[in-house]
DNA sequence: CTCATTTAGTGGCATATACCACTATAACCG
DNA sequence: CGGTTATAGTGGTATATGCCACTAAATGAG
């Protein structure tokens, strides 16, 4: 009954990157879920706080969605209120986003819980392993698999 | 216009994990498109295949997924006729899972596909990091984040 | 044996995420 | 200026994933 019965489970770098991604999503989600947020709700939150009204195509190429799929993403959040979009005055097929009074609260009180669950990981896993695997995940992020052109 | 004009980005994470998943995941998913599968799936095939007729708890415990998750991905695998289930004769709550042959035969298929993938990531990042990259990612997959019990 | 409890999965609902076809708007070119 | 092309988002559809409530089947207590 051992968890990892399953062989051959560790070859794949996508799998395992996927498998760690659900761990530590079940883990931010239960620490984040006295607010109501899951954790990509308040990350993506937290990167709208952060930008200076930024365009969805903005927010979309820094966390490396598909622009539809942050498009998707960010209806429950304007549903519920946090958050709010609005046409780019110089250019309207520009649609800038920012976070609404409410939304603001919603994430300093998420924020908090965020804190917790990180500080946890690093309890756990240690500061230095955090960072440095951060560094990598985000090597990762920036790398290029473009065949260097043929011609 | 730098892909990374929102500062804060790499503080979290969960969402560097990610954030480096969907970049991934759109790298393996591109280069296993013409099999028609995703990335998830032909994981997901391969688990079936190397383990012995496994049942649905143990592979969704093997890839650190909700039961009821894994039932939902299994079937369009299931509707395409790649994977079959039945109940475990000893114990008729357990459903095990199984290739067709024709789940086999696209098994082999991707594979080849995923092959090039690894080869091209591992290419770009260098065995060795691969290699501890995705032992880091283990170690995460295994963590513990109970707190200790106050008892 | 019978009832309470635990275990294994299902189905519904919600979010996360991707691709595609389409629309609107801006930019460019002759 | 007018037509073509490029850019930014939208909506639809499909998979990925999780939680919850529920059912079925096995287990354990009396």
């Amino acid at each position: 009954m051992s968890k990892n019965a399953l062989p051959g489970l560790t070859l794949c770098n996508n799998a395992m990157l996927r498998r760690a991604a659900r761990k530590l999503g079940q883990f931010y989600d239960d620490v984040l879920a006295p607010s109501g947020l899951k954790a990509t709700q308040q990350g993506l939150l937290y990167q709208i706080h952060i930008g200076d009204e930024p365009a969805m195509g903005a927010i979309a190429s820094s966390l490396i969605m598909d622009l539809s799929a942050l498009g998707h993403t960010l209806k429950p959040l304007i549903r519920d209120g946090y958050v709010e979009t609005f046409a780019d005055p110089d250019d309207r097929r520009i649609k800038r986003v920012r976070l609404t009074p409410r939304g603001l609260v919603k994430l300093d009180e998420v924020m908090k819980l965020w804190h917790v669950a990180q500080q946890r990981f690093e309890d756990v896993v240690g500061k230095d392993q955090a960072t440095s695997l951060r560094a990598a995940l985000d090597g990762i992020a920036a790398l290029d698999f473009d065949l260097p052109p043929a011609g």
